[in-house]
DNA sequence: GACGTTACTGCAAGCAGCTTGCAACAAGTG
DNA sequence: CACTTGTTGCAAGCTGCTTGCAGTAACGTC
């Protein structure tokens, strides 16, 4: 259960940044600080819909649109389907299994690493990782 | 221009593999062999097309389907739009900027000593990267 | 606490990027 | 040349979002 102090601070900031406090929003926001990671809209969808049943999955979309802008969560593709929200705090890079969808975590440090490496040959930065990293975890790749 | 030959040597390989071999097949494989990598599938029928008019985009997706089963051509996702499809030996992964869009190559064997390295901490190794990593060119790092 | 502005909501429709079902067609085998 | 069975084009379907719009309701102001 999230601190409901979390919830107001987030909904304060909403408000200054002109935007509206609803029921909707509060649900949402509640399901999100649960600390339901990975979860797609539809998911936090039917999640808010057991407090609040009408919220519309557009609304829920739209409301995820304004916290990404307001940078407060973001989204990541795990695979093909659906993208997953998270809070922006809880921000990493993930590694799939190809075989078995197993998600692994790629540690900050880890990350930066490469991305200091891929810099001095290539220029490029590694930022943000949008799409998760494909690979095969220690059970998968034992039996292949 | 391929040579001729690359072609009629796959199209061996289809007939092998209990496929048949037709003009739209034939046409589709010539701007695949043509050199374009990082073509969409629709990028590839509006080429084919130039060719042979009437061939239908579900007819590229269904053959594309048959390369990939075969091994012969992957598909890598650059971004939220549609996926650009490549000659499997002209495997590898891409970072791309997401200010401008430029799009870098990873060397294999960088990849591979990350994967090594993400191994010894998790156990998941890097293998055939689906999605590009998400990162600022030079130039867009600099502005940033 | 009523009023007015304007953001938010739900619904239906739209859209991109594929995928599937199906009947007509044609490659390749004997 | 007939026959089997893979291939094709077309239309329709599907998922994951996005957009347009009219109705509703937050919240600053009087």
């Amino acid at each position: 259960m999230p601190r409901p102090d979390v919830i107001e601070l987030t909904l304060d900031a909403i408000r200054e940044h002109g935007g509206r406090v609803t029921e909707q929003r509060r649900a949402i926001l509640r399901v999100l600080f649960e600390g339901s990671d990975h979860v797609t809209a539809d998911d936090l969808a039917v999640r808010v819909q057991a407090q609040l049943p009408d919220v519309h999955i557009t609304t829920v979309y739209r409301f995820l649109d304004t916290l990404a802008e307001m940078g407060l969560v973001t989204h990541v593709h795990l695979g093909h389907g659906p993208a997953v929200y998270h809070l922006s705090a809880h921000r990493h890079a993930h590694v799939v299994c190809e075989r078995c969808g197993e998600i692994g975590v790629i540690a900050d440090d880890v990350l930066q690493g490469w991305s200091d490496q891929l810099e001095r040959g290539t220029g490029f930065r590694l930022v943000d990782q949008h799409f998760a990293f494909t690979g095969l975890c220690r059970g998968c790749s034992a039996e292949a």
